[in-house]
RNA sequence: GGAGAGAUGGCCGAGCUGGCUGAAGGCGCUCGCCUGCUAAGCGAGUAUGUGGUUAAAGCUGCAUCGAGGGUUCGAAUCCCUCUCUCUCCGCCA
């Protein structure tokens, strides 16, 4: 049957083919807002030889299956067929020849498509890089001291909590080795999210694998552009996942769900992996940048007319773990030219880190539309209706557990060197108030 | 790791000596009828993607029976490769 046509290889692109057709030039400059540039004439022609082609192949296909079907008849009558037979011979040779220069448009239409970034939502400030980001609210009080913070990974240390010298000896840089109470606090505020998130906030537990294949992978789109970033298994085509966001959302890939399910909410602890490629040099010290790394993540699959305001929710309730923890932080709206390559709209949340004197990003909330499940094929099917939709999925930190820990023992250290436990956490820390030398 | 079996529509399950089979049958679901209520019964409909046409319903082309490739005028059916699942043995947390 030659080769499988454009619907479904076609189908996996981050923006509607048709879309991106019929507005060229707004694609075009949600690109230059991106700071990302795209071929465009390029995948302009390719897509229309294509259609051209595709239109061909299906005609003399469908000539095919009528004289195909004419044989059949023919021969049962026990009468000669050898003319049709014989021009259709010619006709398949003619469509496996015109089904290799579809191949070779669609690979290119293809490899155009699926390296295009999401459109920023109309929200969405214009602006280069981080310094245009939009501050939309600080919360919470940034700690005095009268005396000068250490920076965590001196606390940790000082604590026999964080020894990032053994991890070195044991893995390499970047990796961290929690000991004693540290590694009871990273515990505790696992639990401590996730209890909160489950029973207060509505999501469902799930605990994913930590490895995925490449289909997931290029579903959420950290595939085909980013592998550079990923930790890849050698001798499979399987990666460690940088974020829980991989394989929870895959959870629906290629599914058609019933619209009564929605929203759906999944919160997954995971470790995350990443290689940190072209950080050389940034964050060396503590635990803000590691290859391994923990995570409570929120995951939602909404029908596309809620998802901005399901966004603003999934906003809210990673927020609740920074108020509960009584930190200070502060929301930012990303411009377009910092926007990750798969969002729409994304609000950072990002906490006060005293001893550095700066907000440190320690959430990510994101609003994918439906670039994610056009990848991924998770469609919504309407009651009543035959067609089934595209769903928007989104997802948020809820939180970082190492830069929480890493907060909490900045912003919660005292003169003598020890650090306060927050209250909220107590219940899950054995009641320790306190964390000493 | 060794030996075997399998992968079909929302589900179960035929087809697999190649040709009106996009796919029997059943279940489920939807709509209609019927019944005083419930249950049962009767009738019709019920995959996905993509293109054309239409105001729309609809009609219609092409593709899809795990994935990819091959043989053939024609493949769910034959051949090859891969993936996954199941059973038995081995090994192991």
């Amino acid at each position: 049957m030659g080769k499988n046509i454009s619907a479904q290889t076609i189908g996996i692109v981050m923006l509607e083919i048709k879309y991106v057709r019929q507005n060229l030039s707004e694609v075009q400059k949600s690109l230059e807002n991106r700071g990302e540039t795209a071929d465009l004439e390029t995948f302009t022609n390719a897509d229309g030889d294509r259609r051209a082609i595709l239109l061909e192949i299906e005609d003399l296909r469908h000539r095919r299956n009528i004289v195909s079907d004419e044989i059949a008849k023919i021969k049962k009558q026990g009468k000669n067929a050898d003319g049709l037979v014989s021009e259709m011979r010619e006709v398949s040779a003619k469509i496996k020849e015109l089904d290799n220069s579809l191949a070779e448009n669609e690979k290119k239409v293809n490899e155009i498509l699926i390296a295009l970034p999401n459109l920023p939502h109309s929200s969405v400030p214009v602006g280069k890089n981080s310094s245009d980001n939009r501050v939309e609210k600080q919360v919470g009080k940034c700690p005095d001291f009268d005396f000068t913070p250490l920076p965590h990974w001196t606390l940790g240390e000082n604590l026999k909590i964080l020894d990032f010298e053994r991890a070195a000896k044991i893995t390499g840089a970047r990796f961290p080795l929690y000991m004693g109470a540290g590694a009871r606090l990273e515990r505790a505020l696992i639990s401590f999210m996730l209890d909160i998130h489950t029973t207060e906030h509505g999501y469902k537990e799930v605990l994913p694998p930590f490895i995925v294949n490449r289909n997931s992978m290029t579903g959420t789109g950290q595939l085909p552009k980013f592998e550079e970033d990923l930790f890849k298994l050698e001798g499979w085509d399987y990666f460690m996942i940088p974020t829980a966001e991989v394989p929870v959302t895959n959870i629906h890939r290629d599914e058609i769900l019933e619209e009564a399910m929605f929203p759906i909410m999944y919160t997954a602890y995971t470790p995350c992996f990443r290689s940190e490629a072209g950080s050389y040099g940034k964050d060396t010290r503590g635990l803000i940048r590691q290859h391994q790394f923990n995570k409570v993540e929120l995951v939602k699959f909404s029908t596309p007319e809620d998802s901005y305001d399901e966004l603003e929710k999934l906003l809210h309730d990673a927020e609740t773990i920074l108020k509960r923890l009584d930190l200070a932080y502060q929301v930012v709206l990303l411009c377009s030219g910092d926007l990750g390559f798969s969002a729409a709209k994304t609000y950072d949340i990002e906490i006060w880190m005293p001893a550095q004197n700066v907000y440190r990003e320690i959430s990510s909330c994101s609003n994918f539309e439906s670039f994610q499940a056009r990848r991924a094929n998770i469609r919504v099917r309407r009651k009543g209706k035959k067609r089934t939709e595209l769903v928007h999925t989104l997802n948020g930190s809820g939180l970082a557990v190492g830069r929480t820990v890493a907060a909490i023992l900045e912003n919660y250290q005292q003169a003598d060197g020890s650090v306060v436990i927050p209250e909220a956490l107590r219940p899950y820390m054995g009641n320790m108030e306190r964390i000493t030398p």
